[in-house]
DNA sequence: CTGTTAGCGCTTTCAG
DNA sequence: CTGAAAGCGCTAACAG
């Protein structure tokens, strides 16, 4: 049954040729004549030869493996996080056709400096840092240039991230136009600098309609979302617009608004960030600032693969509204 | 900058032994005397030893890695959908601590049969199956037994689900036992193992209650929610609770009634199937019966590291009801 | 253009 | 209990 896999000294064997000639076809050297390279393709359909990764590794001594290295507080709970698996459905889609392979590992908060030295040490064509504070990051990159954040990090760590300034003032921008007369916000934490920079972008988008910026402290949870517009509508009960710093945190908007009795979008129109599945599947619909994650997650993928990144690798992708439901007029 | 990595070969020298002894204590052998253990230990902490899994599968002929195979009708959809991410947090954990890495193969609907059966030949430690066909896991398993399928499947592929019946026989008895006098459902597929697991759990519970089974047709997707509660609505204007086959199809259910302006759970009584983060990021938080994907994602991890999987390997595990307040009574 | 020859770092008989 | 030696399957000089 369990027949074993033919090697390339058997698809040598069968093209009439060396192992190496038939290594070199493979691997795409073109140091071979047309012919020869017919025939070592015609033995490797017919047996079915698939190169063996672990002993490719070993001789190239690189072994073909973009990590995926997330931190989270409690490693059980990434399952709950729409964000990760868009994550992976990017690096996934950058790397198919291609022989390399994705390795994921989850760090507990915890031990995150230990295990961020352990990782760094194995890691081979690159990898890609999700929810790794900056000052780990710094750490991280010092032992091992080819890696690239998800999210802006500490300066010379290389990253890409949405355009979060930007979106905001949009999304803003967006609720003044279609007749909205106070809109307040639930920001995200302040040491995150996607929240921070959502945040900016609300505050001037906000004075620039000739409003005094007026946020409420949250985070990236459904209870800051709720807690927030909990504590808004108490100080500003005239508000008409809330900006939420991320989809989660809409939520939880969604929640409260409800709770308290007023209607989305007759009495206060909502935008959320990310643009997750959880934008869609709200009630009702929710607009939300478009964060190209899979995108993202797919160019830095091929950055790595490609070996461009480096130090001063940086990109800002756009993150265009998108607008539903929830913010109609 | 770059130092090499230490070797087994520099282990030994530092401990004054040969590169085999080395190896003997890092893998566990214990034909090795204490104080010669001891020295080797010191020597692998001194240097930060950290063994080359490419070299090791290599020397083995065993690759340490679990694959977890996803097949999708759009690869690009995987990141939003929540039951993948849990089943990546399953696995996880049951891999920590252990020196074997996850290896995600997603595939494309119309490519399966092809790729599958080249996953199949490099499958080492085992695989997990998620959303194959009974008919392509058939194949799988033929081709590479050491394979476990989330949610039952072919009768001699090995298969991890939850008690699907008797989770929605509960949810059915709750919302009768709570005062609702017409309980109706949004059905999954029929030819999904799991939705027709749902399924008839819900038909029993409703003919033990004295009622027909009430039932539209729809998927395990927010539109087959939406649609399904319209047709039911127009059929059904005096029905007072429903039973969605997920949690995304629930939350179709919850815009379809938000839209026909009934209130939950005043008006009409929700509960969905999986108590995904959805669930409880719902407004009102959902009642939902409990699928602990990521425990059978671990269990069937763990039992394919152990080697005890094989055709009659089957494990059907408890699906308790989380009540919240879609329910309330 | 192609074959020969060394290893990559580790595990595993086989002797001692 | 420990060392020596033979590969695992592949790539990469180095010759021809």
């Amino acid at each position: 049954m369990e027949a074993k896999r033919p090697t390339l000294e058997d698809v040598g064997r069968a093209a009439g040729v060396s192992r190496a000639t038939a290594s070199r076809v493979i691997t795409g050297a073109h140091r071979v004549s047309e012919p020869t390279r017919n025939r070592v393709w015609r033995a490797v359909e017919q047996l079915g030869y698939h190169p063996d990764l672990a002993a490719r590794a070993l001789a190239r001594g690189r072994n073909d493996v973009i990590d995926l290295i997330i931190i989270d507080e409690d490693a059980g709970q990434v399952g709950s996080n729409p964000y990760y698996s868009r994550v992976v459905s990017g690096i996934l889609s950058a790397l198919a056709g291609t022989e390399t392979q994705m390795r994921t590992h989850v760090i507990d908060e915890p031990e995150a400096p230990t295990r961020l030295d352990d990782v760094a040490r194995i890691v081979e064509v690159g990898a890609l840092l999700i929810n790794v504070p900056p000052e780990l990051a710094a750490r991280f990159s010092a032992r091992c240039d080819r890696v690239v954040s998800l999210g802006l990090s500490a300066p010379h760590v290389p990253s890409i991230e949405a355009e979060n300034a930007a979106g905001a003032r949009a999304a803003v921008e967006h609720l003044y136009r279609t007749g909205r007369r106070k809109v307040v916000a639930v920001h995200g934490k302040p040491n995150n600098s996607c929240a921070t920079g959502r945040r900016s972008g609300f505050a001037s988008a906000s004075i620039d309609a000739g409003h005094e910026p007026i946020g409420a402290e949250g985070g990236f949870c459904l209870e800051a979302g709720v807690t927030g517009t909990q504590q808004l509508l108490a100080d500003h009960p005239d508000l008409d617009g809330i900006f939420a710093a991320c989809d989660l945190t809409a939520m939880g908007v969604l929640r409260a608004l409800n709770e308290s009795g007023r209607r989305v979008p007759d009495d206060v129109a909502l935008v959320g960030f990310d643009d997750s599945f959880l934008a869609s599947v709200a009630t009702p619909a929710m607009t939300s600032v478009r964060q190209p994650v899979e995108h993202m997650a797919a160019m830095a993928t091929r950055a790595l693969l490609a070996d461009e990144t480096g130090p001063s690798w940086h990109r800002v992708e756009p993150a265009p509204l998108q607008i539903r439901r929830s913010s109609a007029a």
